[in-house]
DNA sequence: ATTTACGGTCGTCAACTGGC
DNA sequence: GCCAGTTGACGACCGTAAAT
C-alpha cells in the first residue's frame, strides 16, 4: 500500500469512526439513508461533515425518528445534515463571547507573514502578482510598478518603478508578466508595449531597468492582462490562465490562512479544555467540602 | 544503509457560505 | 445570481524514528 494510500486508508476509518460513534448516538441509520445512498461525488461530501457539531447531532437524532417511521429523509432535512458547520472564527468568536478568557480570532491579522504589510498601506493598486521569489509586485494606479520583500519591515524593501516611456497604456496592453531569473541572473517581469523590466542588481538596493525583451518567455510565466479587449483566442486563454492563476494564489494563500486558523482554534479549545478541568475540579472539591459540612460524621 | 510506518505541511479542487 | 472567502478532502512530498 503506497503512502497516500495508507493516508487515505486512516482517514477513511477516521470517518468511519466518526460515523460510528455518531450512529451511536442517534441509534439509527441516518448514514445508511445518507451516506450510502449517495453517489461517489456525494461521499466526499458526506466525508466533509462526517463531525457534525453538537447541534447537527442533535439534529440528526431529531430528525431520524422521524425518518425511521417513514424510512425516507427528504432532500431538505438530507441538505441539513449535511450541512457545513460554522468556520472556526464563528464557533470561536461564538466560545470568545461566552467566555472572556477567550482570545477571539482576529478579522485581520496586521502581521500576517504570507502578505507584505506595506502593500496594504500603499495606493491601492490595480493588481498584485507574487513572483517566484517571494516578492510582491503590485501595479497601482497610474502604471506605477511597486515591489516589495515580504521579508522586509514597512516600507523598506519596497520599490516602485513609475514607468516614463509611455503615456496610458495601449488598449489591451499586458500589465506585467512575470518572469523567473534570467540566465545572467537577473529578475524580469514585462510591461505594456511589449518592453521588460529587469531587476539588474540584487541587495539592498536593487536597481531596474526597462529592456526590450531578448529571450522568449520562460517556463511558469503568468501573463497578465486588462480584460477591456480580448479578442484573438490566444488572448481569451491568457486571460483564463492569468484569472486561474490569481485564484490558485488566492486559495494557497487562503488554505494557509485557514490551517492557521484551525490550529488557533484547536489550541484555543485545549486551552478552554484545561480551564474547565481545573474548575470542575474546583468544583467537586468544593462539594466534597460542603458535603463535610453538612453531614459531620456520627462516630 | 535501506526500508517501512507515520505524521506534518503544502497546493489544489470542489462544495459551500455570505455579502452585495 | 455573482463573486470572494472558507474549509474538508485528497494527493504529493518530506522528515523522522523504528525495524531490518
Amino acid at each position: 500500500m503506497s503512502k497516500c494510500g495508507r493516508k487515505k486508508y486512516i482517514k477513511t476509518n477516521l470517518r468511519q469512526m466518526t460515523m460510528e460513534t455518531i450512529e451511536s448516538q442517534q441509534d439509527g441509520g441516518v448514514r445508511d439513508s445518507v451516506a450510502e445512498s449517495e453517489s461517489a461525488h456525494m461521499q466526499t461530501q458526506t466525508g466533509q461533515n462526517s463531525i457534525p457539531t453538537l447541534a447537527q447531532v442533535a439534529t440528526i437524532a431529531e430528525t431520524d425518528e422521524s425518518a425511521e417511521s417513514e424510512g425516507v429523509i427528504d432532500s431538505h432535512k438530507r441538505r441539513e445534515i449535511l450541512s457545513r458547520r460554522p468556520s472556526y472564527r464563528k464557533i470561536l468568536n461564538e466560545i470568545s463571547s461566552d467566555v472572556p478568557g477567550v482570545p477571539k480570532i482576529e478579522e485581520e491579522k496586521s502581521e500576517e507573514e504570507g502578505t507584505p504589510p506595506n502593500i496594504a498601506t500603499m495606493a491601492v493598486p490595480t493588481s498584485i502578482y507574487q513572483t517566484s521569489t517571494g516578492q510582491y509586485i503590485a501595479i497601482a494606479q497610474g502604471g506605477t510598478i511597486q515591489i516589495s520583500n515580504p521579508g522586509s519591515d514597512g516600507v523598506q524593501g519596497l520599490q516602485a518603478l513609475t514607468m516614463t516611456n509611455s503615456g496610458a497604456p495601449p488598449p489591451g496592453a499586458t500589465i506585467v508578466q512575470y518572469a523567473t531569473q534570467a540566465a545572467d541572473g537577473t529578475q524580469q517581469f514585462f510591461v505594456p508595449g511589449s518592453q521588460v523590466v529587469v531587476q539588474a542588481a540584487t541587495g539592498d538596493m536593487p536597481t531596474y531597468q526597462i529592456r526590450a525583451p531578448t529571450t522568449a518567455l520562460p517556463q511558469g510565466v503568468v501573463m497578465a492582462a486588462s480584460p477591456g479587449s480580448l479578442h484573438s483566442p490566444q488572448q481569451l486563454a491568457e486571460e483564463a490562465t492569468r484569472k486561474r492563476e490569481l485564484r490558485l494564489m488566492k486559495n494557497r494563500e487562503a488554505a494557509k490562512e485557514c490551517r492557521r486558523r484551525k490550529k488557533e482554534y484547536v489550541k484555543c479549545l485545549e486551552s478552554r479544555v484545561a480551564v474547565l478541568e481545573v474548575q470542575n475540579k474546583k468544583l467537586i472539591e468544593e462539594l466534597e467540602t460542603l458535603k463535610d459540612i453538612c453531614s459531620p460524621k456520627t462516630d
